[in-house]
DNA sequence: TTATAGATTGCCT
DNA sequence: GGCAATCTATAAT
């Protein structure tokens, strides 16, 4: 299945998700992030995705979470207000990408996992070190952003660049935006990855997408 | 000060 | 399917 592409228009149409949308627990905001876009505007190149993937961490009882060490200098952006960007370096390869959730002072956030890509596709395949064509097999077009780590490398995303960036500024060039979109069919997992508190259903994801990270499943 | 595991990916057999 | 790459936070000397 290819990807359902977007114009320039329909992406600067989309409505930016405000503070309030990210100051609730980090389950409900996994859940209603799902089908939302994710936009770069990096100068005049316009880059968006749709996510299809994403995982709650909760607070310090959270054993998987980073914030279950309590407030540390690489972590405090959990513990900050809600809706601003927690990336961070992971295996020495790769970024990941969280947004902040709760109210400031209470540690939640939710990982982004996959996309599907809307729009941009040509500039998030030669960050990727990808070559791209719009009539690629789908294999390699999930190449592009269905992975924590793809994703942010599709979309530029560093820690020194985005870490503690607030999402729901209107300077931002990082956002999410909600362009009417509802994803119909949600289906709950166990998280990916992790050893701590494995068993917890704390993933999530569009069923039936092609562009959900992992082995095909539902 | 040194060791080790980690919210991953891509290349190898 | 297996495993190396390669940085950092945190645990162990």
């Amino acid at each position: 299945m290819a990807p359902q592409p977007l114009t320039a228009a329909g992406v600067r149409a989309a409505r930016r998700l405000s503070r309030g949308f990210f100051q609730r627990d980090p389950i409900t905001v996994a859940r209603a992030l799902l089908g939302k876009l994710l936009i770069r505007r990096d100068g005049r190149i316009l880059i968006a995705g749709r996510i299809v993937e994403d995982e709650a961490y909760l607070g310090q009882e959270d054993p998987a979470a980073h914030a279950h060490a309590g407030l540390t200098a690489r972590n405090f952006v959990l513990f900050g207000p809600p809706g601003h960007a927690y990336v961070y370096f992971i295996y020495g390869n790769h970024y990941c990408l969280n947004v902040s959730c709760q109210p400031e002072g209470q540690a939640g956030c939710v990982l982004f996992r996959a996309m599907e890509p809307v729009f941009g596709l040509a500039a998030m395949s030669r960050t990727r070190g990808l070559v791209y064509s719009p009539s690629l097999p789908p294999s390699q077009l999930r190449a592009i952003s269905s992975g924590p780590g793809r994703m942010c490398e599709a979309l530029g995303i560093t820690r020194l660049r985005d870490n503690n960036k607030d999402l729901t500024s209107r300077e931002s060039d990082l956002w999410l935006a909600d362009d009417g979109f509802c994803p119909e069919d949600i289906v709950t997992t166990p998280r990916i990855g992790i050893t701590k508190a494995a068993e917890r259903p704390l993933r999530f994801f569009v069923r039936g997408n092609p562009f959900v990270s992992g082995k095909r499943i539902a």
